[in-house]
DNA sequence: CTGAAAGCGCTTACAG
DNA sequence: CTGAAAGCGCTTACAG
């Protein structure tokens, strides 16, 4: 491989003006610079990453830290991972993507070591313990997902409880009067998906605040026993005329099991999810629901992120965003059939 | 940040000292030995990836190079990219992951720049065009997916011809007369997915050989197309009594195809698919397939990849590797109903 | 058993 | 407008 050496001395000059006409931090005679470019052309000369980096003391690359959970949905694992990894190639910057099972671990490697520019967390749990980590290096980081204690930290999540009062609103001002909700199984709140009563919890006060009876029943996150969730679900509360899905699982298994009981949506159940439009595409899911945004999401933490590692420690306070919800309307919602 | 110059003055020895009391590369007093890891504890020293892959000539990191392709199905993607990362990082190696759009150009510049010891290549078209670069480096690279011409590559793949004989074989066994077999749409034939002809074409080949009938039909990628597009086929060949299926799609949406016109396997139609065992779980499938493995795969790659790294030039002749296909039974097939 | 020195391939103050 | 030199933080022949 030709070095910045090579091209100096076929080009006639000085390694540092070599190094010069490739970074463009001089300005340098056309002549000299029409030299020192054709000598790098003809060498195919690209600067080594490795020493670059060590004189520059950046690296050009971020780190990608994510979990991959059992029961996790893979099509929005995979949004989010690609929302970073374009986000950060369109800004120049390569992702070193991380999974091992001790997330903590991995981000102390990677931070010590100096691998990389900054870090993306994802798949944050209410009581990470990769947060002491990055509390502690001076490599920046930012979060994908709302954690119990953010102080000090940038954040970007849906807004989960906005997005529970938003669907109880939708289904209360078309006339609903007893709902359900599917929420995720309890294993996924035990290892910290706060997000999971953030919205239940909201969802509940909102119905109890307009009068309406809500049930909440946690779903399997797999398809044989979802799919008998949800018909004993529809067993045990034959008065529920709006059904809230905040599990994946169910949104793709209830097309089948409205259609085994003969129910049509929204004529006799109307139905709101919470999941990607991706996600409804891939599943063809016929179900109105609030957009997660993963891709946009990803997108807002790596510009988050690549503003710290180019301005550190700028004054501008850490910021926990929550992505207001949008609501999809693909028309499985409408007024309860009268009774 | 400690240096391994700090680590050497707290330990009183030279810098080299500490340094090959690090890397283990020299026999050491005991004493010394201890001096110096006590240093390096109490700084929390950890070694610059970047300087020390400046010295060694070697990142530790592996380029990964996929691409996300519209109509791919997210969780096979998923599985292939794990697979990839975990085995990596068993082995040491941390991974860097690609997915620009011009793959070409992606691979030039991570192994121009040096930034990884060695590549996988992902979604490997019939005629990829990452493959000249990748034969004009030095950087040794292994693919996943059979290109049309392999010469002088490492190549890991299932075996798709193979998979194509073994489920017609299995239906003609059972007494299977008239099949049908579901591909993926043609522009994923188009843009270069040679697989899909080499499991129909020796599906073909066998069913002629055994005197069957097999009608062959692309499918769409989507939900409410391909729904449509296995009503039709069925409608347009009532007396198909197995049915093969090279299209993830069609495998999800299947079940409630049958469901509609009341039919159920093995009673009333025979389905083998080809997915992999986590795909199957994730959508509960419960039709017979051949397994498509791609976390084998993707250790297998790897492990190659490290083996080439570690010997370069060793002797030993490029190879591909295609897997091969093994049926995991999940009931779905049987004898067809005597007519 | 250990150290002084060179070198990996860049960038960038410092000088002219 | 350009160059000689120092330095980034490691590793590793070379010497003793």
């Amino acid at each position: 491989m030709a070095t910045i050496g090579d091209v100096a001395r076929v080009a006639g000059v000085s390694r540092s003006t070599a190094s010069y006409v490739m970074t463009g931090r001089r300005t340098m005679s056309p002549a000299t610079q029409e030299r020192v470019r054709e000598a790098a052309r003809s060498l195919g000369y690209t600067p080594n990453a490795g020493a670059r980096a060590l004189a520059t003391k950046q690296t050009m690359v971020i780190g990608l830290l994510a979990q991959f959970l059992e029961d996790e949905f893979a099509p929005a694992m995979l949004q989010y991972i690609t929302g970073v990894t374009g986000t950060a190639r369109e800004l120049g910057y390569d992702t070193l993507l991380v999974s091992e099972p001790d997330g903590a671990h991995a981000l102390k490697r990677l931070t010590d070591s100096r691998m990389v520019d900054g870090v993306v967390l994802l798949n944050v749990a209410h009581d990470d313990d990769r947060l002491p980590v990055l509390r502690a290096t001076d490599v920046p980081g930012v979060l994908i997902g709302l954690p119990g204690d953010p102080s000090g930290l940038d954040v970007f999540d849906l807004d989960f409880a906005e997005s529970g009062r938003m669907m109880v609103e939708h289904l209360a001002a078309l006339g609903h009067r007893e709902l359900a909700l599917v929420t995720q199984p309890e294993h996924v709140v035990a290892r910290g998906g706060a997000y999971v009563w953030r919205l239940l919890d909201a969802a509940q006060e909102e119905a109890h605040r307009r009068g309406l009876r809500l049930h909440a029943v946690p779903g399997a996150s797999g398809q044989p026993q979802i799919g008998q969730d949800l018909h004993a679900l529809l067993d045990t509360h034959p008065a529920v005329t709006g059904l809230l899905l905040h599990n994946e699982a169910a949104a793709a298994a209830l097309p089948s099991v409205m259609y085994a009981r003969g129910l049509q949506a929204p004529r006799d159940l109307s139905v709101v999810g919470r999941y990607s439009d991706e996600f409804a595409r891939t599943f063809s899911l016929p179900f109105s629901s609030i957009e997660s945004a993963p891709d946009r999401l990803g997108q807002l933490a790596v510009r988050r992120l690549l503003h710290r590692i180019g301005a550190p420690g700028d004054g501008s306070p850490p910021q926990v965003l929550l992505l207001a919800p949008e609501l999809v309307d693909r028309g499985s919602t409408g007024a309860p059939a009268p009774r």
